[in-house]
DNA sequence: TTTTGTGCAAAAGTTTTGCAGATAT
DNA sequence: ATATCTGCAAAACTTTTGCACAAAA
């Protein structure tokens, strides 16, 4: 992994900022915390993002957005914005953690290990394995930590 | 994670030495690829580790035995394993890569966000979710790749 | 004004790499 | 003899932490 490009990020991948996060405010508010327009520019990138992203990811685009931004804020909002609920991370194919937002229902990802791409996977998908496990075994399953890797359709030829 | 104890390991993490390596090593060979004391101690170490051991762990117990090994010894030769289809690799709780033997046949882990135990999936357990992706994605999991999180019987009470 | 958040810089932890010398074949 | 391995040291990378200052409430 030496190719870290500090790139040009596509608009596309920065949420139009008339986004509202009142509810986010809100929620920070109600703990005694702050609303500051470095965690609205994380916000935003995160739900630019189409499924998931790294920290490192998320670091990236905030500075190509404003390179003022530090990594230690971006983690810390990380750390915040999942522990409000906001946000789940799991681990991706690299190892590395992978952030996104919490979306109306909790889901897998399926990720191919030869293009990367990942798709989600929902509940009714993984629904067998769950229920199995939770009455074989006693073991709940937290759904959104689970990355599933493999060889998608394409690249399986 | 600060602690990373130098503690001394067991005896019990270690193999015992009478085990019987010449089919690896007869694989290493055939690649024009050396058999060495620390590739042995480190296929030791690997036997001796119930389900799964991180990269660190490894380094940690062959240097328990012989504090002359190098991480970078350790890695290398993690990787020259894989290529030879004796070690897989997957992710675990804290992102980190996790090793195992390969098992008699591939399965998945299952690891408690709680306790850190873990026990094994196996592909009848999972066959269910497995064939689903695979007939309506036409995905083909990598199951031995695949660490499935929650809470267990035990800490969910 | 008081507490929380930020940027900076430095550290921590894991894994990788370059290289000269050692070793397996 | 010669290509592969090893140990050492240093680097790469991601993530965390301490601290003084800035900013939100």
């Amino acid at each position: 992994m030496t190719d870290t490009p500090t790139a040009t990020i596509s608009p596309a991948l920065i949420a139009e900022p008339g986004h509202s996060w009142a509810t986010v405010r809100d929620a920070l508010h109600a703990r005694g915390q702050r609303w500051t327009p470095q965690r609205r520019l994380i916000l935003d990138v995160l739900a630019a993002a189409t499924g998931h992203v790294t920290g490192t990811e998320v670091v990236e685009r905030c500075r190509a957005v404003d390179p003022e931004v530090t990594p230690s804020t971006v983690y810390r909002t990380l750390d915040v914005l999942e522990e409000l609920g906001y946000l789940h991370h799991s681990h991706g194919a690299g190892g590395r953690e992978e952030f996104h937002v919490l979306p109306a229902r909790e889901h897998a990802h399926l990720q191919c290990e030869r293009c990367g791409r990942s798709w989600e996977v929902t509940p009714d998908e993984a629904a067998r394995l769950l229920d199995g496990l939770a009455r074989d075994r006693g073991f709940r399953v937290h759904l959104g930590h689970l990355s599933i890797a493999g060889v998608c359709a394409d690249c399986a030829g």
